[in-house]
This record gives C-alpha cells, structure tokens and sequence, in this order.
DNA sequence: GATTTAAAAATTGTATGCAATTTTTCTTTA
DNA sequence: TAAAGAAAAATTGCATACAATTTTTAAATC
C-alpha cells in the first residue's frame, strides 16, 4: 500500500509521536518526508477537515486535543454510533465476516492473556472495524471511522500506558460478549453491550487523564485562547 | 462573516451551481476568486475529507456523485444520526431553544402555504440545526452536519423542484409533529418521527431521481470506472 | 462514417520565492 | 529578578514556474 503523505502524516499522530497539542511545522514536515511544504499543506489541510489536526489561521496547526467534557461528548456519540453498527452488524454480517469475527476473538483471547498491549490496540481497531463493514452501510462506516480518528490520540493512550495492564482483560472479554450477541443475531444485545463497552473506555480513560494531571505532568489542556 | 475560500467553493456546489459529477477545475475557480491555484487546492483538498467533493489522483476533483444503493444507505445513516439528535435534544434543550424551535415551526406554516420552496429549503436546515444544537453534543452535532453535507446536492434537489410543489407540506407536517414530541420531551416519539421523516425524504428523493432518469436527461450516474 | 493514432492543448502535482505575520531571542527598564 | 519592549528569526500564506500527466483536437486509417 502506497503510503500517501497525508497518512504519513497522520501515523505521526496515531502512534503517538505527535501529542495533542503539538505543532505541526511545515518545513521540518517537508524536509523530513522528502518534499515541498506545498504538498505537506495540503495534507494538512486534509487532516484538518477530518478533525484529527486544528487550523489556526496564520498559526501552526496542532495535534487536535479534547478537554475533559469534549472528550464526554465524543465517547457518547461514539458509543451511539459503535451501538448502532454493532445493531446493523448483528442482523447483517455474513458468514465469512462472522467466521472472522469468531477468529479475531479467539487471538485476542491469546493476546489478553499474554498482556500484549500493543497487540491488545490493533486488536481492538480490527474488531471495531470488523463490525463497521458488517454493518453494510457505507457511509455509517465512514461516520464511525471519522469519529474513531478523532479521538485515537486518546484511546491508543489508554492501551500504551503501564497502569491499564491490569484491565488489558477486561476490554477482551467485552468484545467477546459483544461479539456473541452479534454471532446470534441478537442486534438488541450487541447494541447495548457495545454502549456500555465504550462508556466503559471513557471510564478509563478519564481515570488515566486524573492520574497524569496528578503526576503534575503537562496538564495537557486545550488552551484555545491566546 | 467572512466567508472563507473553501466555503465559497463549498457554496458553488451547495446552491447548485456545480452538480454531482461537473469537474472543479483550479484555474478557472482561482481566476473566479482571485487568488492563484495554491489556495484553490487547498479548499478543494478540504472539501474533499469532508466527502462533499472527491478527489482523484492526476485528475480533476468532480462533486461527489451516490448512486441509488449509496444514497440509499446515506439517508439510513442520517435517519438514525438525525433521530438521535431529536431523541437528545427533546430531554436537553432550554428555554431559549424551545422557544425558537416553536417560532420556526409557526414561520415554517406560513412559508409552506405561501409554498415558497426557496424558503422552505431554508427552513429545513434552520429546524435540523436547532435540534443538532439542541442535543448539546459537539461531536454528534459535527456528525450530523457532516453528514448532511454530504448529501445537500441531493437533497437541495427536492425543494428546488417543480413537481415537489404538491409535496411541500408534509416536510412541514413532519417537522411540526417531531417539534411537538421534543417541547414535550417525549425522546422516543422524536426519534421514532424523525427517522420517518428521512426514511420520507429518501422516498421522494427516489421518485425525483426515477423522473428525471425517465425524462432521458443525463443520466448523472456514478462513472467511477475508466 | 467510425475507429485508431498522433499531436496539441489543457490540467494537475510540486518546487521555489517572497511578503505578511507570528514566535522567539535579546535588550532595556523598573 | 521580573516585566516590557524591540529586534531577529522562524513560520505561514500565496503567487508563480515548470515538469508530468491527462484530455481534447486533429489527422490518418480501415
């Protein structure tokens, strides 16, 4: 797969090289993948319509970055949007996406036990978009990916950081619920067990939040004023 | 409001001048703005992740064009996007909204006996806004206008039509009745009526689009191919 | 007349340069 | 030492130029 430059740029975020609210200098953009700042702020501007970056006229765009509440907000109407798909995907999905989803859960299965966080994040990317395609609906999958970008800087955190390795087990054995409702069929279920799933992410994450802002390290807040 | 370059652009495609599939061509739109190409590439490289126009490598951008199955699932997606909206904003919304949301309904009655399509068009972006706004949830608010973005050249359509004339009372019906089940704070009502009324929308969208296709005008299909 | 081929024109992708603005550094002052 | 201000550096926004590619037009062939 040809990595365009958008997505380089946009992996500097999602695995975490670039924080929210770090800049995103042009130049050291340009010099460091090899071409003109003309292309770089194009792909900028890409990552800015897609809510992972913020535009600030005639300032650096950052690594777009969520106060507490907006984070709330974001993880309520992810949760109705995963819920949703995990409806559809239930009645929908067909037999070879079905066979796959019972596979998926079976390594993470492994990986849980073997406490692989790593491995424990690109699980958890796969299920979710596992149940996006088997919700058959093409835009709903591009709703719940766009959603699912913005927030990753915050979320991959949550699989990064030492402290979640004791509840490394826990998200596993929601998706294997989740998916069980979904294998039988059962949209209700799915739909529920998927919401509280992600509130219970939002749970943890606001949990990781309070414990850095406690380890008096950058507060890391929004700081859109000025 | 200083309307910015990417929303002139944004502007063209949304008032009609530019239909699903015409070409965006950088120097005749640098020229019609006055600016050079370089900021004219960057509007339409925004419009393009926002999925209102679609880009193609070595080729010009064209507006985005569904078939019948994609808008199909666009109008189910935003069924349920939009029925969130009113399920959240009929337990969230204050005083000063309620009141609002009344006023536009009694305008809406008034514009649609005058059958003033141009202005009902109107109406209909102001009564999903106020209800986006209502359900007090940036994100799922940034959700539902993306969304609707993406399908305004379709659903734009459908006011601006002759033969939807006879029709342009029962959007108003449908606002009204959905208006009601919010101010009483009846989510479940709101949801389940405003998931009719797009389910409705896609419905005359559907026989718009088998009428123009009979009265052997362009096709307007997708052409994705070559 | 329709189809293929070749040339010309138009169009996109990227680099580069410069003015405008912001950010940083350095000085001055209280 | 801290705060304020001025100068320097860095950075963004935009125009322009040119190579690469696509699209259109024209010519040639069947």
């Amino acid at each position: 797969m040809p990595h365009t430059l958008r997505q380089k740029i946009a992996d500097l975020v999602l695995n975490g090289e670039l924080k929210p609210g770090d800049r995103l200098d042009e130049h050291s953009l340009a010099e460091r993948f090899g071409v003109s700042r003309t292309p770089v702020r194009e792909a900028i501007r890409q990552l800015g319509a897609s809510g992972l970056i913020e535009i600030r006229p005639r300032r650096s765009a950052v690594v777009r970055s969520f106060d507490r509440a907006e984070l709330d907000e974001a993880f309520e109407a992810m949760g109705e949007i995963e819920a949703l798909c995990a409806a559809r995907a239930a009645v929908r999905m067909n037999e070879a996406e079905r066979l796959r989803l019972r596979a998926l859960i079976a390594t993470s299965e492994d990986i849980s036990a073997r406490t692989d966080r790593s491995a424990a994040l690109e699980m958890d990317f796969e299920f979710h978009g596992l149940l996006h395609d088997g919700a058959r609906n093409w835009m709903l999958k591009t709703v719940a990916e766009e959603t699912r970008l913005k927030i990753t800087p915050y979320s991959a955190a949550l699989f990064t950081m030492e402290s979640y390795n004791a509840d490394l087990d826990r998200p596993h054995r929601q998706h294997a619920g989740i998916a069980e409702a979904v294998l039988e069929g059962d949209a209700e279920r799915a739909s529920t067990l998927m919401r509280e799933h992600i509130a219970q992410a939002l749970i943890s994450l606001q949990k990781f939040f309070d414990d850095t802002a406690a380890r008096s390290d950058a507060p890391k807040v929004k700081d859109r004023s000025r």
